[in-house]
Formats: structure tokens, sequence, C-alpha cells
DNA sequence: GATGTAAATGTAATCGATTACATTATCTTT
DNA sequence: AAAGATAATGTAATCGATTACATTTACATC
């Protein structure tokens, strides 16, 4: 591959006319102009971004953190990142960490090492205060999970609200035995979430039950299984469940269907995310949609502007609840 | 952020030396080894991939193209991929091309400007002689899709014995009237796997209805139901369908449930690819299982291979049938 | 034709590392 | 204590671009 000193001497010009033209910088006769985009043409030249990057310490690549690229939520997410970007002229580094630590560390060098201009974090189990100090001297946004304690930007939605109307739905539909799903409290939406659900209960008077909320540690299909399937063993079971993931949601229809027992009729359920799953179920799961490209879009666009200097301040995006067949008798 | 000179001065030592003890390089006495790594946890030092890359022209990063980051067929590869890359000190930048040629582009510049050392290319849309130039230059293998007529390395699995077995399968159930909901032909594995359905027909002396074909473009969920639905309006309806994705296949059984039909009983279904959510529907998924995580796994190591410049050619693995509701009379 | 000004182009420093080669320090050996 | 061998460290070129500053060229004006 061809360096840009060949297509000078080419060219029969200096290195920095050869970079002028590069460059769209107008101080270059049309003439000289034709005969470096010959050499150019003729050696197959493509500059290196290395040289290039090193010079001006950007990559133009953004990192963006995700727990698990098996989760859907996220991919939706990504696809608003990754258009945004693009046409910003940024290119993505998806980074999985498996919320494993080691892996993190890993890709906060590479923000450390100019590999990358910024990191978008959606890692609910990233190490905060590591990010907290990141964020001192780096470009950091967080999208839908964030530090309610730090001074990162972030997007994301109201938590609180959404699963109150979640479960204010199914309790309007008639149902006063509701359990929730929920992922592990030491995440924040978890606890949100968790507060909206006692808060509907609380409203209308309905008792809370320490049996009829579980906690799962993943959120994969079979812990939603797992999770149902201790709701089916208590004495007094439920007749509706709330899950804060579209994915638990789903492991419990599966369970529910694997017990000869018909959602909506037996027990009703809630998910949450709108994954593109949900509306391929039988019955079709209820759920609350986040609007997850724009999400991906708004973090693209905060962090852009966080990278060029600029003063970004934390977004809540609206959110919607989908009525579909799992609660509908 | 620091620099290796900065480093060597506060240590009162050379930047040569300060890249020793980076290096792990023994030539370095005891006593300065120390002073230096004390000066580099003082200024918090972490030294800078870029000019590291640009001395040594490599930046260990793999390209991963996908062509959407929504079929989760992908992402047990990929978790593949990433396990075995980071293993080997590799770090892995995944592109959803979106099946679009200027994000393709965008994708082949970076590692034309060594911004990547390589490629694992998964999109069945990508222009396969553009590919093949770049593997003249430069470390590529294909993983799933790939070109008879190229002369890059695959790993894949055997496309038409798979679709054969399935097929088969379903003729051994007692179906007579098995329709095919095939992708586009332009692409190979769809070729292979009709050639699968046509030869267990064939083989069984059962006839081959061209309105039992349908083409899908997308791999959606709706274009599977979308599929289903022509099926189901045909005068001669089949009593199973071979779908050439479970996203194909769940949108078809999502159809059937919609139009107050059963799966197996009325129309039998069988997928292709074994995701996670094929586990998860009701009924649940006949399929057939493609080793994801492991050709993931291969794909990396045969990348990483070739950077080094070993000689690697092609792998195919195994598959197999994961019999389940759908097809369980 | 001399002069001034603007446009075009070139020279060389720079980014932050690695490393071949040169030099200096240390240790043996007699 | 001198010589030779070896270990430790330093000097400076290098990777491939960008760009401030310097220089050259072209052209207008009197």
């Amino acid at each position: 591959m061809a360096n840009i000193q060949q297509v000078a001497q080419k060219a029969g010009v200096s290195v920095a006319t050869v970079s002028r033209v590069l460059n769209k910088n107008t101080t270059v006769s049309p003439k000289t102009k034709l005969k470096v985009e010959n050499a150019i043409r003729e050696l197959n030249y493509e500059p290196s971004m290395l040289g290039r990057n090193l010079r001006n310490s950007e990559s133009r690549l953004l990192l963006v953190l995700i727990p698990s690229i098996s989760n859907p939520f996220y991919t939706e997410i990504i696809n608003g990142i990754e258009d945004t970007a693009v046409s910003n002229n940024y290119n993505i580094l998806l980074c999985d960490t498996d919320s494993n630590p080691q892996r993190e560390n890993i890709y906060f060098n590479l923000i450390k090492n100019k590999l990358a201009d910024g990191i978008i974090s959606m890692d609910p189990a990233v190490n905060m205060q590591k990010l907290n100090e990141l964020a001192a001297t780096h470009s950091i946004i967080q999208c839908s999970e964030y530090d309610e304690n730090g001074c990162i930007p972030y997007v994301t939605i109201d938590n609180e609200l959404a699963a109150y109307r979640a479960v204010k739905h199914l309790i309007q539909s008639g149902h006063k035995k509701i359990a929730l799903i929920n992922s592990d409290e030491k995440f924040l939406y978890a606890r949100q979430r968790r507060q909206g659900y006692e808060k509907a209960l609380k409203e209308f008077h309905l008792p809370i039950f320490n049996e009829w909320m579980i906690t799962s540690q993943q959120l994969g299909f079979e812990d939603g299984q797992q999770a149902m399937r201790k709701l089916l063993q208590l004495n007094e079971k439920p007749t509706a469940v709330f899950a804060v993931s579209d994915t638990l949601a789903i492991g419990a229809l599966r369970e529910i269907n694997a017990n000869q027992l018909k959602a909506p009729n037996d027990i009703a359920v809630v998910g949450f995310d709108n994954i593109s799953f949900s509306n391929m179920t039988n019955p079709t799961l209820t759920t609350i949609s986040q609007p997850m490209y724009k999400m991906g879009c708004v973090a693209a666009n905060m962090l852009i502007d966080k990278i060029k200097g600029k003063d970004v301040s934390s977004v809540i995006l609206d959110h919607e609840l989908v009525i579909r067949e799992s609660t509908l008798g």
C-alpha cells in the first residue's frame, strides 16, 4: 500500500500539497490538483488513519458498551447510534462487556489509548466509579442505565412512571394479585421499576407480598421461566405478572404455556422494552415501549457534542404502554 | 494524558528504556525498572495505541461484518469470535452493514487504512468481487455465507444436507405437501437449502410445486408472516413448511396462530439456525441447529492465523436437527 | 521593468511510540 | 590494574500523516 510520500513523488509535488488535496484545501491550483489525483488513482493510494489520527489525536471511533449482544433490547438502540454516528463521520466499536470487569478494562483502555474518541455506556453492571473517573478526562454518555449520583450525562426514560403505568393497567383490568419479576436491585432501573410497581399497588390499596417479588440474576428467557416456575409453586398464586424485561416476560409466558395454563385468562403478563419478539409470541405480549432507536440517536448526538466540547445535559424520553393479547381477557 | 517522553523525564531515563519496560524487555536493571514503573504510576501513563500501531503497522482490531445486528443468529457467532479474539489480544469492531454498499465501503476503508488487521465477513449481500480483491492484499475470512468461486477461506455448514434432513423429517412425519419459505436465491445458502429441499422431495417421489416455494426478500418476523399468509391463501394448502431461517419460521407460526390454526396439527413448521427464541415460541420450534459459537471461534482462529501469515483452509462444521413441538403431532 | 500582493507550493517539525545501532557502565579474568 | 566481555542505557531514525511557517511564483500596478 502506497503512502503519501510515494504519491507526492509520482505527482512531482511535496507531501504538503498531497495532503492539501486530500483535505480539500482550496489553495491548490486545478492543474496540480489533477496531477495529484491521478497519482492517487494510479497508486491506489488510501491515506492511513493511523498517521492521520496520531497527528490529529482523534480516531473518529465511538465505543458502545453493552452488557450482552444477545439481548434484543440493545439492537435497536445500536441502530440509532450507528446511523447517527455514520452520518457524522464516526464509526462505532461495539463492545460486549459480558458484565465482565476485565473486558470492561480492555475497552476503557481503548479510550485512554486514544483509539476511541468517546464512550456510550449501556451496561448497568459497569463500574460506576471508574466510569466517573474516566468521565473527568474523556467524553462519556450513559444510555438507559445511569448513575444518579454521578455527573455523566444520560438519556433514559422515566422507569418508575412506566412501571407504575404497566401495573396500573393490570389493576384496571381487574387483577388484585400482581407479581413482580425483577432483576437485581443493584441496578437503578430495577429499583425504579419496583418503586413504580409498589406505588401502583399502594394507590389501589393492594397488598405488597414479598413472595410475589422474584429477583432474577440474569435477563435470559430461561430466567423468566424459572421465575414463573417459582410463582406457580406458591400456595397463593398471583393472577398477573409484571416483568421488568420482555425477555423475562417471554420466558414467563413459555412457562405458563408449559403448565397447560393460558395467558391472559389464568395469568396476565406485562413485559418491558417492546423488543420485536414481543409481537411474535402466542399470545402477543403487552409491554412498555421504549423509543429505542431514538434513544440511540440522542445518545450519539450527545456524545458527539460532548467530544466537540459543547455542554450537554441529560434527556428523559417518552415511553408508551402497548396493550396486546397477554393482558386482554 | 502523559506520553512516553514525560515518563522518561520523570524517571530520569531515556524513552527507549521506558519502552523496554513497557514491552517487558529483559535488558533493564531491576532498579531502573522500578524507577520507570513508579513514574508510570505517578503520571497515570497509558501508552498510546496510535503511536504504537503506527510504528508496528498493526491495530490488533478485527472487523466483523454482519448484515444486521437484529438477527439473533449472528449474536452467538459473535460471542465466539469475541471470546477467541480477546484471548488472542485482539478486539473486534462490529460492523452492521445493513447490506448497504456505502456502509460496506466505510468498513473496507477501515482495513485499507490499517485501522483493522483483518475481516470476518458474515454478510451474504457483501460485494463478493470487492471482497475478493481486498483478500489479495488483506486477511479475510468468510463465515456462514461464502463465495463458491472465490479464494477466501470460509467456515460454514453443509446447507444442502441440513435442509435435506429437515425436509426428510417432515416427510417421515407423514407430510406430503411441503412448502418452502426461502430467502433470495442470489444468496448461496438459499440456493443450497433449496437444493436440499428438492432433493428430499424427489427422493420420496413427491411433487415440487412452484406455488409452494415462497421467496422472501428479508429475514424479519413480518416477512415470515407475509410468506405464510400467501401460503394460506392457496387453494391447495401445504401441510408443512420449511423456512430457511428461524425468524421466518417464527413469523410463520405467528400467522398460523393468528388464523386460528394450530401447529403442528394443521401445519407443521421447521426453521433453521436454532436461535434462542426458537425454544420460547408456542409451540416450540423444530429447527436445524448450527454450532454458532464454535463457528465464531473457528472463524476468529482462522483469521488470526491468516494475519500471522499461516496457510488456512476452509472448514465445514456439523449441524443437528432439533425436534420440538412444531413438528411433533 | 521594479515593486507589491496574493496565490501556490515547499520545508520541516510534530504526534507517540519502537528499535537498530552506538555508547557507557559493570563485572571478570589474569 | 588493564583488557575484554557483557549488561544496561542512550541516540536518533522511523512509521504516515498534518500544518505553521518559509519560500517561490504569478500577476497587477505604476
